[in-house]
DNA sequence: CGAATGACCAAGC
DNA sequence: GGCTTGGCCATTC
């Protein structure tokens, strides 16, 4: 698309609102679908400033793990919320896992 | 416009 | 899985 940048935002707020309960993506998967695979950083800038509006919990990285530490969304609460839908997490010395294997979501 | 920043990723040890 | 290195790219200063 052209200069659409603007809607940059507006496209990850709209892909992460389809991923289903249940279900992860990886901030790589999101990217991709927008056009840029290698703007997976960018995925998460911008669902920092959408948590209130979609589901971000389900973004995780490609390792399958819950990388947050340095906002005021504690990684504990992102698992909290995963398990709340029926996401199994996994707990390994601090740090929480999801078996991608089993959750990862297949975009359409 | 240049430089720093960040909820990343893949590759190598 | 954990740590380090190099690279991407939009946003911010």
């Amino acid at each position: 698309m052209k200069g659409d940048n603007i809607d940059f935002f507006a496209t990850v707020a709209s892909w992460t609102r389809k991923i289903p309960a249940g279900c992860v993506a990886t901030y790589g998967q999101i990217a991709g679908l927008i056009s840029t695979p290698r703007a997976a950083r960018m995925v998460g800038y911008a669902l920092r400033q959408m948590t209130d509006r979609v589901p971000w919990q389900r973004v995780i990285n490609a390792s399958g793990m819950i990388s947050i530490e340095n906002i005021d969304y504690p990684k504990d609460l992102q698992a909290k919320l995963l398990i709340n839908e029926g996401v199994k997490v996994t707990k390994r010395n601090g740090n929480y896992w999801v078996n991608l294997k089993a959750y990862l979501w297949k975009p359409k």
